[in-house]
DNA sequence: CACAATACTGAACATTCATTCAGTATTATA
DNA sequence: TATAATACTGAATGAATGTTCAGTATTGTG
């Protein structure tokens, strides 16, 4: 490798690193590109060198974050033997991942704001669309192999998305157990339900 | 009254409804004191001479939705005679309201963004508190009459709000049918769940 | 070495936006 | 009617900030 192409990747590294940082810190709008020009110690130019924009280099953070996790569960699928096992350590992966990368509210900030551009409005969908389709794909296997009653796998594929996104507001302000159990009886009620009688 | 207070109350009420309806389409940040100048016609000085801030203009409109849809409930409640039909009664007035749920969402925007004052943020955490708290006293009357398991009522009520959080984000790509479908699918899910074989 | 490509600088630009305030119009009061 | 109180105007302010660009430094290439 290039010492070129060497210094570009560190710099970008280096940029992302801070800017992560101080998006999970203070959210989105309130981080400038200021901030992550002191924090880098790079200029404001380099930054729109090496990222389009500070949308860009936000989705950029968020599309970084989900390669992570797509390879991070492709070895952790493996040790369940079950889908219903694979939901519960899905909670659970997402409830621990979660404490560590605040970086979601920054995220629900930046998603909940209407007024991008069509291509930004794109990514964020492909990207939304991601996880529906991961999901999907998730309960189709248990449905296929008789775990799940056979149902309508998009709308519940929807269901679970809203599930665990609600819930990834509410433990920002749990504590690390907290978050954990509650995760667990989001499966317990996903996959029981609360009525008395079954049916 | 006055001719000055009828003045008054109605500028008020004309600066209230479109400042509404802009924060519930654009969310807390992307509505401008411009936009809502644009929209009512009256001076961005006149805001100000109404209401303290933007802050105050928006808290304003959560404390009296939250007071509006209490009694709108109280009357609601009366034509469903379980829990259950509560339940879903519930999920289907959020799924079709247009205003007071895409409110949350910009409510919830002003709650993550940057530091607020103390009193912004302790106002803002007992509105939330309310939500669940709501939830809860539904939850616990279906346990009481029998109509649900007893459980972690509290875990439940953040659950059930997490869900209708969640799922209120995608009916924001949804048109009104598939929205409501959804709605009621996430209850059918929250009250039987999807897995095959039933405790 | 010469020239091209790449990496980077940072001041300047352009825009957005909450808030203010000096001043005007309207209404109440005495 | 005179004056005080209230309702309102809208331009100005000032601060914040995403983005650009002309120019410089560094590295690759033939």
């Amino acid at each position: 490798m290039n010492k070129k192409q060497q210094q570009t990747e560190q710099t970008k590294k280096k940029i992302a690193d801070a800017a992560r940082s101080m998006f999970a810190q203070k959210g989105y709008k309130a981080t400038s590109i200021e901030d992550i020009v002191k924090a880098t110690g790079c200029s404001a130019g380099n930054i729109y060198y090496h990222f389009k924009s500070k949308e860009g280099l936000f989705l950029y953070l968020i599309e970084d974050w989900n390669r992570e996790w797509d390879q991070t569960w492709l070895v952790k699928e493996k040790q369940y033997a079950t889908t219903i096992d694979k939901l519960y350590g899905m909670a659970e992966y997402l409830a621990l991942d979660q404490l560590s990368h605040p970086l979601t509210k920054a995220a629900n900030e930046f998603f909940n704001n209407s007024e991008k551009a069509p291509d930004v409005e794109e990514r964020i969908h492909v990207i939304v669309q991601g996880y529906i389709d991961f999901n999907r794909q998730l309960l189709q296997q248990g449905i296929d192999n008789q775990e799940l009653e056979a149902a309508n796998v998009s709308g519940l594929a929807i269901i679970l998305d809203s599930l665990l996104f609600g819930l990834n507001q509410h433990s920002r302000r749990m504590e690390r157990e907290e978050t954990l159990a509650a995760y667990r009886l989001a499966m317990d009620v996903f996959l029981h339900g609360i009525a008395k009688s079954t049916r």
